[in-house]
RNA sequence: GCCCGAGUAGCUCAGUCGGCAGAGCGAUUCACUCGUAAUGAAUAGGUCAGGAGUUCGAUUCUCCUCUCGGGCUCCA
């Protein structure tokens, strides 16, 4: 028997008998690479480790350690929750179950259509750790497309899965693999499941997992398809990595703002009015006003004018902009004014965006390319008719106020203005507190859109050359544009990694044509002016929910609610305590007195519970010193600091707000 | 909009296999006057989301609506 060759990663080669596969070869480098071996990478590809290897082929060996093992742990474990499924509801079928990120699902239809309990999910989890208890060998082998289809003659969305891939559709190739034959893995005499792998060498290899959730997910994300019930799960190396994993989930749900919303007093949903609008509380009316008055002194200081538009508008203007044509499913249905015939064109709609109104101010008169660029800001209060399943806390709502602009700009001026509006935008964010950016350009959507594919193109351009010039990762999300135009969204990471999508930046040749907007040149003639639509904190509403969370509802001095709250040791330092106060708010502050007819003890905790920057102790020593106990958010007591000292210290935060 | 699940006091939740509705926290009042994360007592607080049906009787069973939660689709 003659002895092949393969290439390690680190350069040296080892030997081998022919037929060897890599198990052998990892075995061969040392037990411990062999315990803990999940797949091969063959010349780049990623191969089961029981493969035979090729003469001559360069071979990584990837470990748990690897962070690409993880995907494999993860498809391979939603391989046994098929099998787990299929085992207990004789009859079901199944579709695609590919690893994602963080996790893994899996899609079923159950025989009588219905759906999981979270019972269910026990009893599903109870099978699975019995399968991998058994560590069921995962054996590869493939057949041409007329067997595959008739070992799969039980399950449809398996075989339509076939006819995707058959007609070249790539969606399909995590499901069936690539190339002329199938590729099937059978880990016992009852499951084999169609699978381009690879996958680990037994399922005793998956032991840390966790089923999260289940819900109902339309085949292949088309609502045109049947639903089917899906499993979302979590798969780890080890089981501290799992516990890590939950523990991350557990402080996202501490920090989930529609919880704090409540606990801090800052904003509700009263079902009186109506599922997606929200009011807001004192507390959480301080801190949107705190954001809105800086955003606006910082439009200002970057030469945007403020303008003001109604809410409402006759149906002609969203006529001409093509929002009744294109975005009428996410309007609310018209007020109907003219029920008698007698009046003119009496049908009112709630604006879903504030671009035509501001189109009209510039068309008030004529205008010279001496006047452009032309910056309009206003905080303008839209209103969507948003699907009733999609509504969620502040990220998203019916009614809403967008920091919106529009710049109006000649052609050449384009390029410098948007670059100037994305450093513009990210150095706003910046102070806010969020500084982990990356842009994603969306295209022309394939279905809804105006224009024609030169314009489109250019635009495209534009952007990108703007977002380019930023150095920060750019993302492409091909037809995700507006009907009108395509954007740049700027996504935002959280303290805790979560990414939220914030800004956008869109180039508009539509409307200017639609309202026939011009200005006139320096040559006397008539342009056409360009657009660009842009929102920074996209709407208020989600943008302060987004702080919420980033900071867990310990907002930073300067938008705290309260910033202090002072707290006299007894009754008699009542007095001192509200002098204290008095000299605090003379600087600006907003303060509060919790009178001492509970416990200090009780009123500390209750403070802490509301997340306040400061906690002052005012007692016998303070009187006599004209001195304050500072209790800060999450630092030490500070006995005996003199008032003035504090005031300072104050200040400074408040002032440093914006690089917190 | 679609698939599942849930709505009981301001909040977090028990409970009723159909027979006068419960706790803790919070609120109010009283007592206590306290130096850094829960003092004690008393009182108030509910059309058990809303509507219809079944029943001698419905918070409980059935249906419809609304709202919320987890998904899908969509999106600032």
């Amino acid at each position: 028997m003659s002895d092949i060759t393969v290439n390690l990663p680190d350069g040296s080669a080892r030997t081998l008998a022919e037929g060897a596969s890599g198990a052998d070869l990892a075995a061969s480098i040392g037990p411990r690479l062999a315990k803990d071996a999940v797949v091969l990478e063959v010349d780049g590809e990623p191969t089961d480790l029981s493969a035979p290897l090729r003469d001559g082929s360069t071979v990584r060996i990837v470990t748990q350690k690897d962070s690409d093992a993880l995907e494999h742990l993860r498809h391979s474990t939603a391989h046994v929750l098929a099998q787990a499924v299929l085992e207990l509801w004789p009859g079901a079928t199944f579709a695609g179950g590919p690893p994602i990120d963080d996790g893994f699902y899996y899609d079923f239809e159950l025989p009588d259509k219905s759906g999981f309990t979270d019972e269910d999910l026990e009893r599903i989890d109870a099978k699975m750790r019995e399968i991998i208890s058994e560590d069921q060998s995962f054996e590869r082998f493939e057949l041409p497309l007329a067997e595959a289809r008739e070992l799969m003659a039980d399950h449809p969305y398996k075989q339509a899965y076939m006819e995707l891939a058959a007609e070249g559709d790539h969606e399909a190739d995590g499901e069936v693999g690539s190339g002329a034959s199938i590729s099937f893995y059978r880990n016992s005499d009852e499951f084999v499941d169609m699978c381009r792998g690879p996958h680990v060498p037994s399922t005793g290899r998956l032991k840390h997992f966790k089923l999260t959730r289940h819900g109902g997910a339309y085949f292949r994300g088309d609502e045109k398809n049947p639903m089917l019930q899906r499993i979302y799960a979590t798969a780890w190396a080890s089981k501290a990595d799992l516990d890590d994993h939950l523990n991350r989930l557990e402080e996202a749900a501490k920090r989930d703002h529609r919880k704090l919303g409540v606990e801090l007093d800052l904003f509700s949903f009263p079902e009186e009015i109506g599922s997606g609008l929200a009011v807001f509380h004192p507390k959480g009316g301080i801190i949107r006003r705190l954001m809105e008055d800086y955003s606006r002194e910082r439009h200002e200081a970057a030469g945007y004018e403020f303008v003001y538009s109604p809410h409402i508008s006759k149906s002609g203007l969203f006529e001409t902009s093509g929002h009744l044509e294109w975005f009428a499913d996410a309007m609310f249905p018209p007020m109907e004014l003219d029920q008698d015939g007698s009046g003119d064109d009496a049908s009112y709609y709630l604006k879903p965006m504030n671009c035509p109104f501001h189109i009209l101010i510039y068309r008030s008169h004529q205008r010279s390319y001496r006047e452009l660029p032309l910056r309009m800001f206003e905080f303008g209060s839209v209103y969507r008719y948003e699907k009733s399943g999609v509504i969620h806390g502040l990220t998203r709502v019916r009614g809403m106020t967008q920091d919106d602009a529009h710049i109006f700009t000649t052609t050449e001026q384009m390029g410098d203005e948007l670059t100037s509006i994305l450093s513009f935008v990210l150095d706003l964010l910046r102070d806010y507190g969020l500084d982990d950016f990356y842009l994603e350009l969306s295209t022309k959507p394939t279905e809804k859109a105006v224009g024609s594919d030169v314009e489109w193109d250019e635009a495209t351009a534009t952007l990108r050359s703007a977002a380019e010039a930023m150095d920060l990762d750019l993302v492409m999300d091909e037809g995700g544009g507006a009907f009108y135009g395509p954007k740049i969204s700027v996504q935002t990471k959280d303290a805790i990694g979560r990414t939220w999508q914030m800004s956008t930046i869109q180039v508009d040749f539509q409307l200017p044509q639609r309202f026939g907007l011009e200005y006139i040149g320096p040559d006397g003639n008539r342009h056409r002016p360009i657009m660009i639509h842009r929102a920074l904190f996209g709407s208020v509403e989600r943008f302060f929910g987004v702080l919420v969370e980033h900071y867990a509802g310990a907002f930073p001095a300067w938008l705290a609610p309260v910033q202090v709250e002072i707290l006299p040791v007894a009754q008699v330092h009542s007095d001192y305590a509200h002098e204290v106060a008095a000299e605090l708010r003379g600087h600006g502050f907003r303060v509060d007195v919790s009178e001492a007819d509970e416990t200090l003890g009780k009123r500390i905790r209750r403070a802490k519970g509301q997340k306040l920057p400061h906690v002052l102790v005012v007692g016998d020593d303070d009187v006599a010193h004209g001195t304050v106990g500072v209790n800060p958010r999450g630092g030490e007591v500070e006995r005996n600091v003199p008032l003035s000292g504090f005031v300072d210290r104050l200040s400074g935060e408040v002032a440093a707000k914006r690089k917190v």
